[in-house]
DNA sequence: AGCACGCCGACT
DNA sequence: GTCGGCGTGCTC
């Protein structure tokens, strides 16, 4: 027996806990762990997965202390120095611990403290004769069939893995048969035929200026709706596919995917795409995130949490739509996916291209700044296709039916009439926003939240759109007993009704969040939108983005004024970008879409920008009025918010708190405030606004209480929000 | 965050 | 008598 000597070292460990501090374990083998390996570790009673930041062979503690690891699962490629780097900018400047930051970054079937079955190795299947192997196949079986028509392409095994619990079963079945053929190929191997695909002078321009690119730079590639910016993504991407790269594309909502998606597998029928985001399945959401880290997909599409997936040949990374809220994560690790993308790419030296139609200040200030490369985008790329015309309909002491002005209704009607689609837009869903009392002016409100009630007439329910509860109508005032309960104001529901009394002959579909919950029906509705089965659509937000629907011409915006008196200095920014956005629905192909705006306060300034339908003039000026008032981007701000059943406690530590900060260089602070939601889900919420001129005398500010953070106080919550996007 | 340990109220 | 409330403290 030759003994093997076995070496003995030792590991530091970032676990997911809310701690900054890391800890240490030992690990005796031959095998040397590698930074950025996960480890399954011992703490306290329970088990947990971390990964390894250090390994040494000594240790400062008390050997006594230090535990032995459990396991080396070797389930994934160790994160590479990148992913661990941005993780490290992550947890400093977000002020969060890495552990929980290294958390994030993994997907959920990692992050638990049991191996990974990998379903390896890699190599690729593929049918000779997909026709000869369907012909084999029982009609009946349509996993079955499915799995078969997949490989028509190169697929890796783990993607075929993924269709059934059997797949591997009926795949060794015909290997064995001779359909069906495994090459044990490294993915780059596989050729990539690319389309040839005709830009217009400004695209050719814009896709010139990225792929002449060497290392890093990042662009702003600004361009209105129609303009053809996924033209100048596909054609940057098909560049770096060529180059043996990978390409990471980000979008803001998991709705965008699979139509993003399925555009970019015609485009690159042999190229591996794979999806990531929090609609798929765990499994799948590691299958395709191993698939990347492994260097195997070619094109990883996905939503804020794709950016930090493991790309070893990473080439480009886009950021499409990046002025839209949902790049920013609002719990938990706080962060920016669109900043951490243009942190990525810097560590990586590669291009990174945000494309925006309404690009948000900070972006926009960039470009200004010479920091990002501004490329425009001044066309619209579809032929003879122009920008929507937009009116403002004044409200004020009109004559309206249910919310609509007579002469709203007349337009919409001549559209239904000559066969056109329209579009109600009403950024709000339910019935009515608050029920109330005729006699004696009672409100519905939510006991937890300081939120009223919102009416949902079909469900016979008031619900809380802030913390989930839900109560029966009462049937009478519970001040008066007055029985006569009026809905105030109007929602999607309340909009669908009217339309449905107003436009008998129209087929109505409503689209908002209470009635596409169901995964894969708002791609049904989106179905029926596309092949007319609807003409007169109501919806919110969700409708706004990104969906082409080739008939549609008349856009109606009810209610558009609620950004103009926003308490967040935000607002008329995302006021102009919904706008623009909503109105980029109508008028795709061919004639010049219509949009109606309904407002009480016609002669706002706002107005006249959105009219002038100029972006950069509008961001401009916008830029001037918050550089004079030292608002972002001319200052970085912290959000402190502190939460308790006793709002006297929250306030108190946010004293505190400012006391601790109060002698901080170069920052400055408000007084704490209550929040600008007092009360949500049962717990009194107050804030504490930290600012700086620059980042660094913010973040070494806040380093000073995230010590207060962490030794949670009993009955205080407390979290930090670095860049907010809501104040 | 979990999870254990620990010390005081209403129940088989 | 003990089941269980959540305060406090620890995790390499």
């Amino acid at each position: 027996m030759t003994g093997i000597l076995k070496n003995s070292c030792y590991l530091t460990v970032a676990l997911d806990v809310p701690l900054t501090r890391f800890f240490e374990y030992s690990f005796t083998s031959e095998i040397v762990p590698m930074v950025g390996d996960r480890v399954i570790v011992p703490f306290g009673p329970r088990s947990l997965a971390g990964v390894v930041l250090g390994v040494s062979s000594a240790t400062q503690l008390d050997r006594s202390k230090i535990r032995e690891i459990t396991a080396l699962p070797n389930d994934m490629p160790p994160l590479p120095a990148d992913v661990l780097a941005l993780s490290r900018f992550c947890a400093e400047y977000y002020g969060h611990p890495l552990g929980q930051v290294l958390a994030t970054a993994l997907p959920v079937a990692l992050r638990q403290a049991k191996v990974f079955i990998s379903p390896e190795p890699s190599g690729v299947y593929q049918a000779s004769d997909v026709g000869l192997l369907l012909a084999n196949i029982s009609a009946r079986a349509p996993l079955q069939r499915r799995l078969a028509e997949m490989l028509a392409l190169p697929m890796a095994r783990a993607e075929l893995a993924a269709v059934s619990p059997s797949a591997m079963k009926w795949l060794k079945t015909w290997l064995e048969a001779g359909w069906v053929s495994f090459t044990a190929a490294l993915p780059d191997a596989i050729p990539l035929p690319l389309a040839a695909a005709l830009a217009n002078k400004d695209q050719q321009a814009a896709i010139d200026q990225i792929v002449d690119t060497a290392g890093f730079a990042a662009f702003l590639l600004f361009g209105i709706t129609g303009s053809g910016k996924t033209e100048v993504y596909l054609q940057a991407i098909a560049h770096c596919l060529a180059q043996s790269c990978q390409a990471l594309v980000l979008v803001p909502e998991i709705n965008l995917t699979p139509q993003l998606e399925a555009r970019f597998r015609a485009r690159f029928p042999t190229a591996r795409i794979v999806a990531l985001h929090s609609g798929l399945s765990d499994k799948e959401r590691v299958v395709n995130w191993l698939s990347a880290s492994r260097g195997e997909a070619h094109i990883v599409l996905g939503t804020r949490l794709a950016v930090f997936t493991p790309m070893p040949r990473l080439g480009v990374i886009v950021v499409d739509e990046e002025h839209d809220g949902s790049f920013k994560q609002q719990e938990g690790l706080r962060y920016s996916a669109r900043d951490a993308a243009v942190y990525r790419a810097h560590q990586r030296q590669v291009p990174v291209v945000l494309g925006s139609a309404t690009p948000a200040l900070e972006t926009w200030h960039n470009a200004r700044q010479g920091r990002y490369r501004l490329i425009t985008l001044q066309h619209r790329a579809v032929g003879g296709a122009m920008p929507p015309k937009i009116e403002i309909i004044p409200m004020h002491r009109a004559k309206t039916v249910e919310g609509l002005h007579q002469a709203t209704l007349n337009i919409m009607r001549d559209h239904l009439a000559s066969g056109q689609q329209v579009l109600v837009f009403i950024n709000r869903r339910g019935y009515a926003p608050v029920l109330s009392c005729g006699e004696c002016g009672w409100l519905g409100e939510c006991k937890r939240c300081s939120a009223k009630l919102v009416l949902h007439l079909k469900e016979r329910r008031l619900r809380c759109h802030h913390c989930g509860y839900e109560e029966q109508i009462p049937a009478a005032c519970p001040d008066c007993g007055n029985q006569d309960l009026r809905p105030l104001g109007q929602g999607t529901q309340r909009v669908e009704a009217a339309l449905e009394g107003l436009f008998p002959d129209a087929k109505i579909l409503r689209i908002d969040r209470d009635n596409t919950r169901r995964k894969g029906s708002l791609q049904e509705m989106l179905r029926q939108v596309s092949a007319g089965e609807a003409n007169l659509l109501v919806g919110t937000q969700m409708m706004a983005k990104g969906h082409d629907f080739p008939s549609l011409n008349l856009v109606v915006v009810l209610n558009a004024d609620a950004g103009l008196f926003s308490v967040d200095f935000r607002g008329e920014e995302r006021m102009y970008a919904q706008l623009l956005q909503v109105a980029g629905r109508a008028g795709r192909a061919g004639t010049q879409g219509r949009v109606l705006i309904q407002t009480g306060y016609h002669d706002h300034p706002f107005y006249s920008q959105l009219l002038a339908q100029d972006y950069a003039a509008f961001a401009d000026s916008q830029l001037d009025e918050r550089r004079s008032m030292q608002l972002p981007p001319f200052a970085v701000y912290a959000l402190l918010r502190a939460e308790a059943e006793d709002g006297a406690l929250a306030k108190a530590f946010l004293v505190e708190l400012q006391s601790v900060l109060a002698d901080a260089p170069s920052v400055q602070m408000f007084e704490p405030i209550v929040a600008s939601m007092q009360r949500k889900a049962g717990m009194e919420r107050w804030q504490l606004l930290v600012m700086s001129d620059t980042r660094h005398p913010l973040v070494n500010a806040l380093k000073r209480v995230m010590p207060m953070l962490e030794t949670r106080n009993n009955k205080v919550r407390c979290i930090l929000d670095v860049d907010p996007i809501e104040l």
